[in-house]
DNA sequence: ATCATATACGGTATCAATACCGTATAAACA
DNA sequence: TGTTTATACGGTATTGATACCGTATATGAT
């Protein structure tokens, strides 16, 4: 076996994003990182199927379909998606994919999964947080995000400082460029005392 | 080893996103996909210094200290920054990297290059506009990226405006936003190839 | 029970951002 | 050859962002 391909593997299992191979949905290999990222340990993934990985079965054939035809095309597809860590907490990810047969795209697919949020030493972001953060990301000021919630403008001027502390950043400019967040305000997003 | 190995020297191959290993600044293996975003074979690149893959040698020293200590301190770091295409195209990517030397960052490091767009809907960015955007995309003020750049802040407001109507958006922020590797679904960006 | 934090709101002060007004040069292009 | 666009710079005027000062309540953790 060549030194080129024992490197390669390494850059595989070392690599700063999560990366998984799977044939038929059921996963073959995958680097450190993306068992990480989703609770486990690298070989209690092996041979399993994707299914764990997503909170609902609803949600694993959904996205089954959502790229097969862009990828019978193209070869690769990308979206955003939510994956379930093994205990229960979802993650966001920037998912891509490539095939290496498309004829039947699911037969052997190689996927890398970003993590969207990066949480800054453990601090999660509270509801109000990403709440005010999705409406900074369609460029709303804090006196119009203020309208849409009901608050005071100064009370989103608030959320706003803690945001730029927790993240270490200077302005909202770079705060948005880390951290993308364009999720509209949905359901489980309401404001209460 | 063995097939193992194998199986993950061909996903470092053929992963959805481009791939790359430097040993103190000198690129030693990469994937298709990263020679392919940069414009080049995969043999013309190994052996190769970064520094060619960067527009200017002051770029090239620039994101060299710009990770070090995160690198030092969490063996990892990620931002976002300009590429330069053999051709000359710059290339916007989300960079992530991890190094295998922590006391040393640069001795060994596994990086991941995620092109970011560099057009919507058609409208073409100069290169002095995607110079101020990785500018701002840090923070910097158009006071500060005037001195940097040795133009009069006046300038940069210009060219800031030319951004915000390029990409029809309100403020920096959503540009911001909307530049970002991570935006949601349905809202034009397909990955392909 | 105390401490930290998130929430919510008021004020002021200062700087940044944005939108206008204008001029001027150079390159691309039909 | 004129027209458009990018570049570069000056002014001013208004709004927004950020950083402080303060108070107050609620909640969760040690």
């Amino acid at each position: 076996m060549s030194d080129f391909t024992q490197q390669m593997a390494l850059a595989f299992d070392a690599a700063p994003i999560g990366m998984a191979v799977s044939n038929h949905r059921v996963l073959s290999v995958c680097n450190t990182l993306f068992a990480e990222m989703l609770g486990y340990q690298r070989n209690d993934l092996v041979g399993q199927s994707f299914r764990i990985l997503y909170p609902s079965h609803a949600e694993f054939d959904r996205v089954r379909d959502i790229g097969l035809k862009m990828m019978e095309e193209l070869g690769s597809y990308s979206d955003e998606r939510m994956m379930q860590r093994k205990d229960g907490v979802p993650v966001w990810c920037r998912f891509r994919a490539r095939t290496l047969t498309p004829s039947d795209p699911l037969a052997h697919l190689v996927m890398s999964f970003a993590q969207i949020r990066d949480q800054v030493d453990g601090a999660q972001l509270t509801k109000r947080e990403r709440e005010v953060l999705s409406w900074l990301s369609r460029g709303q000021t804090s006196k119009e995000i203020g309208r849409e919630l009901g608050l005071s403008p100064r009370t989103i001027e608030d959320v706003r400082a803690r945001l730029l502390r927790k993240f270490e950043v200077k302005n909202t400019s770079e705060l948005l460029s880390r951290m993308s967040y364009a999720r509209p305000p949905g359901v489980g997003e309401r404001h209460s005392r």
